[in-house]
DNA sequence: CTCTATGTTTAATT
DNA sequence: GAATTAAACATAGA
């Protein structure tokens, strides 16, 4: 599910569902994924809140309530939102239950496989959430601000662009693709970008997430490079490459997404 | 059985 | 201290 698109996707459906309601009950007992991790204490911030917005940055969702409570959603890998009957039963997936009252939906529930998702509940905005770079959906990509902040870093640009607190919400998938636009290899270090790469970075990204928009995130066939490797290169036809940095498989054209030495530096 | 996965945190190492 | 790397987390699907 989740880099910054589908978590935009998710915000709308959840305001859409939630908007104005009231908690009534709630069932959140995975002790993994809920903080405070104690039904009890979760349950008593909650119950009997109203909703008053749902928003998101990056791939965090911040519904806020009522007397300052907020609830903060990270979706993990798998995780999603769905609306469903008050007293469905539950798949295999779900892992929380919130039951709303109003004319919103009679309930919505968290689904998520493989349990790397939060539900926190504080009074104040968490660190997580207040770390966070801008979100290029609702801040926008500027290539000189971006370059700015790149610039004392050393570390693989890939790298950086999945920081969340570089830009919130680029993920795995956005930050590969978005590097095959721009023509750079992911493992150039950050401070031997030029200006202009930078700028070719920031267009690469603005593709790659309006492709994301108009495949709504879904569907293997909207990914040029993203798990492709051995296929070849949709531009220049050489065999895509896959390498791992920061732990993350990434997939490369050796051909046409070249590091950039830089004359004034020797890093190279 | 083995390998991989749209993410993040934490421990270990340099 | 900063920076980098590896491991860990938990589950499903190929």
């Amino acid at each position: 599910m989740p880099e910054l698109v589908d978590v935009h996707i998710v915000t709308a459906k959840l305001w859409r569902w939630m908007r104005g309601a009231k908690v009534r009950r709630i069932d959140a007992s995975d002790r993994r994924i809920v903080r405070p991790s104690s039904p009890a204490a979760f349950g008593r911030a909650l119950l009997g809140r109203t909703v008053k917005t749902v928003g998101c940055r990056g791939k965090w969702i911040r519904i806020e309530l009522d007397e300052g409570v907020r609830l903060f959603s990270h979706l993990g890998m798998t995780g999603d939102w769905v609306a469903c009957k008050r007293g469905a039963p539950k798949g295999a997936s779900e892992r929380a239950r919130f039951e709303l009252s109003g004319r919103a939906a009679e309930a919505v529930a968290y689904l998520d496989a493989r349990r790397f998702g939060r539900l926190i509940v504080a009074g104040h905005d968490i660190p997580e959430w207040t770390r966070l770079g801008p979100d290029p959906l609702q801040d926008g990509l500027n290539a000189r601000s971006l370059a700015a902040s790149l610039a004392p870093r050393r570390r693989a640009i890939k790298e950086a662009l999945m920081d969340q607190t570089v830009l919130a919400g680029i993920g795995n998938i956005v930050a590969t693709e978005a590097l095959w636009v721009a023509r750079i290899d992911p493992r150039t270090r950050c401070n031997v970008l030029s200006l202009e790469d930078v700028a070719a970075i920031v267009g690469g990204l603005r593709t790659a997430i309006r492709t994301e928009i108009k495949h709504k995130g879904e569907g293997e066939g909207r990914f040029r490079i993203y798990g492709r490797a051995d296929q070849p290169c949709p531009r220049c036809g050489a065999r895509l490459v896959a390498i791992v940095l920061g732990g993350r498989t990434t997939a490369l054209c050796p051909q046409c997404q070249r590091r950039r030495p830089h004359p004034s530096r020797k890093d190279w």
